[in-house]
DNA sequence: CCTCATTTTTAGATCAGTCTAATAAATGTG
DNA sequence: CACATTTATTAGACTGATCTAAAAATGAGG
């Protein structure tokens, strides 16, 4: 609460989406090297190198020369933010302006940057504060904390019964096929089995009556809930033990920030 | 139809600023001179020229120098578009985000860069095609015809009765003391008087009991339609003759572009 | 038609963000 | 452990948008 934290540093949007991009890649616990950063902007690793350099000076992460950066607390409550505007934003193309999820990521990419705090707070009102966007990602909430994700890659899982948690993957193409056959946050579907050798996986989503053949790399962008044997409940999400009340509950590692 | 006028040159939200303002100069009946574009985009003069010959270049505008600015076909065409998705999003902040009028303009002024055409076509659907932004401005058509504007500056008024048709001052203080002493489109009133000298103005609204007493600077941003004597018509905004069924028809003057 | 004030342009710099090419550190393999 | 490969950093340059200060054009009045 020193006087000196409360400086709003308002920032490029260049540099929220460095911030951004440090945040996803420490989310899947990888090691935000200059290569990796490179490779999700989309810029060569020598502006990286630069950039990081120019972060850590204004305290936004620590870097170290060969090995990469690490959001400091302030950087973190900063990639926070913007997650929870995309996701929000996300949320609201879908649910008001009616964007297909394929279509809310690349809008949001851009609105994050420009929509105000006003913008944001409105829109959280009118969309009843939802938990999650429309990838079932969880929203962030205003004061940064984050829902406990309690999900299993499907790219791990055993065969048997899931319902799908959250799919991590903006590709357009990807997820309007996925939408064809079937597959959408809290869809329940049945694993049936995982070809060997990187083998596809068989699935069948309690919609569609076809079996949908899935490689094994795009498996890898799909979360999912393991259902409880038969499936006969009716509520999809909330059956998770760690997908609901952590909101505002900084527990363990996936509180604050 | 030819296919170059097909390439969807995007510029940036610099340009599109340039774009804005100088069609705003025009649409004043004003020269736009290097001095006159700077002030409004609070830059400096030299800066001014520069861009001013780069967009000549790419063909947004005609430029003489020491003389100024003039739209070409293309960049009044690109400007229209801006102006359009301002006015909107303007719209869209009012009715469905709850903004107030005088919060309006700064949101949308971010925003206008920032959205898709499909964000634009989905809010003016969901807005169900709106001719007027809060501020009782004509919003362009989805093929640039702008609505014809038959209004009258309340400065040059006489006294009488008359509607508030729009009021172009972005001005958040100036319009917020405007909507506490209950002017704001629509708004019926009696002039009741205009002292000499360039001295102020006495107002009736027909909501407060209270006479207004605006002085003549402010009210160069008030434009009124004249009511038809008595104030028995329910309807403020349909009486003006031109004030309808002018989109889609590009008659003299301020049809097209 | 000359002079002065105003307006505009030119010249030269800066800043953020980016690039390529060259160099250097780290790492993995025989 | 030494060399080859991979990964990062440095060096130098560019682009777009901006600035300040100095020079030049315009135009109004005498």
């Amino acid at each position: 609460m020193a006087a000196e934290s409360q400086k709003k540093a308002t920032v490029s949007s260049t540099v929220e989406d460095y911030l951004k991009v440090v945040l996803k890649i420490e989310d899947m616990k990888q090691r935000a090297s200059t290569s990796r950063v490179a490779r999700h902007l989309d810029v060569a690793d020598a502006t990286v190198t630069d950039m990081l350099r120019k972060l850590k000076k204004v305290g936004l992460l620590e870097y170290k020369p060969y090995y990469g950066a690490t959001l400091t607390r302030k950087g973190r409550q900063m990639a926070v933010r913007i997650l929870r505007r995309h996701r929000l934003l996300e949320m609201f193309l879908h649910q008001v302006l009616g964007y297909g999820w394929e279509q809310v990521h690349q809008e949001a990419e851009r609105l994050e940057h420009a929509v105000s705090d006003l913008f944001i707070s409105r829109i959280d009102a009118l969309l009843d504060f939802p938990a999650q966007d429309p990838h079932g990602e969880a929203i962030p909430d205003a004061r940064g904390f984050r829902q406990v994700e309690d999900d299993l890659c499907l790219a791990e899982a055993e065969p048997g019964s899931y319902s799908v948690r959250k799919v991590t993957n903006s590709d357009p193409e990807f997820l309007a096929y996925l939408d064809k056959v079937g597959l959408r946050p809290a869809t329940r579907l049945s694993l049936q089995e995982k070809a060997p050798f990187q083998g596809p996986l068989k699935l069948l989503p309690e919609s569609g009556r076809e079996p949908v053949y899935l490689g094994l790399e795009a498996s890898r962008s799909i979360f999912v809930l393991p259902l409880k044997d038969r499936p006969p409940a009716p509520a999809p999400l909330p059956e998770g033990r760690a997908s609901q009340g952590s909101v505002g509950r900084p527990g363990r590692g996936a509180g604050k920030e």
